[in-house]
DNA sequence: CGGCGTTTTGAGAGAGCTCAACATCGGTGG
DNA sequence: CCACCGATGTTGAGCTCTCTCAAAACGCCG
């Protein structure tokens, strides 16, 4: 679900691209918020430091997520935003936001809607991490994300991407497709998984 | 967060209660929707059945929770909420809440914000089971529910309930526990744990 | 006191992680 | 066209850590 689907064109426009340097931070615990972030290149990882100086990972933001959406309702940061890697963001003024959600329904729902399908994505993903045997694992992620057709799950980015979506290893990934596929459950194309139970 | 935190008044008044018996369905995949729901006792399980006739657990929602609020952006539910234990929920009808948000911002704004804030905690939940060590996650945990003195993390349900959440055997919590109060990083009170490293 | 659920500790086994080696694919440049 | 290179994909072997099963101590409440 990218932002041109839902956010409103004059607000889009409203968009302030900023180019963080690898080890930048983006905000701090603390700072004034100023509105919610879409990520147009690199990671960001939403740090808190804790009492001993070690940094608690709360969330890796990639290419294509949008985060910080809690940052419209508060007024100050409740974490560092940091890149590793470097990254381009586009930040959509908390101000502009709040006044078009304000004034334009519409668009408030559209943005209750994004962030409701969000909770459902997240809550499932969680449930899925109950599943300690990385092959049932692997079968729950293929029920979830099968297409309306029943049959074929598509594959966005690569094997070792999903093995991190999964909380797998990579190995353990390929192993648990390579015995689905062994015992006839699944088929593997190119860029996408053909389920074989009827 | 409660219902009673920020949802309207009248919109709360215009809660439906309704008792599930064990095994009783709330609502079907392909049901015509009808509004968001509040667990008031017992649980209720989010199923989707998948090609093969397994049952794939999508989330599973306890007493004070709010489920399906995608419900209110959707024509039709995309799983199955089904109750094994027996519950009573209470129903917020679609169309008075839809209609509250239309035309009263400051409603739609707070449940704006409670959407974000579930967004966050699921992704830090979700970040937390990335770790693996039984003695790491607990740690994650204690850092991430520490209180505003930056010491004490208070302790709501049982042991057991915690292990839950965190996704590790209680045997796991508790020999994690053990561990971490014996190298004096934590003192475990009764229903709190205080944090010693300085 | 007796019963039940939580908390705690012990021992063993299994499953995924780690480390390692190799194959495969796509792109780059000579 | 082919050699090279890096990243992805794949398979193997051993080890560690949590899970599982078991048993006992503890606390709470009727």
């Amino acid at each position: 679900m990218s932002v041109r689907d839902w956010l409103p064109t004059h607000l889009q426009a409203a968009g302030i691209d900023r180019v963080l340097a690898p080890g930048q931070a983006l905000f701090r615990l603390g700072d004034r918020t100023a509105g919610i972030y879409e990520i147009l290149r690199g990671q960001v990882h939403m740090v808190r430091v804790d009492a001993s100086g070690r940094e608690v990972i709360l969330h890796v933001a990639a290419a294509g997520d949008i985060f910080a959406e809690a940052a419209l309702f508060s007024p100050t940061y409740h974490c560092d935003a940091i890149t590793r890697t470097g990254a381009t963001v586009r930040l959509y003024p908390k101000a502009k936001v709040l006044d078009e959600f304000r004034h334009n329904p519409q668009a408030a729902e559209a943005f209750m809607a994004v962030l409701a399908r969000e909770i459902m994505s997240l809550r499932s993903r969680l449930e899925q991490r109950n599943i300690r045997s990385a092959r049932e694992r692997v079968a729950h992620f293929l029920a979830v994300n099968v297409g309306t057709d029943g049959r074929t799950v598509p594959l966005r980015g690569t094997l070792k991407d999903l093995a991190a979506e999964l909380g797998l290893t990579h190995e353990a990934l390929y192993r648990a497709l390579a015995g689905l596929a062994s015992d006839g459950e699944i088929k593997r194309l190119k860029n996408k998984i053909l389920l074989r139970n009827s």
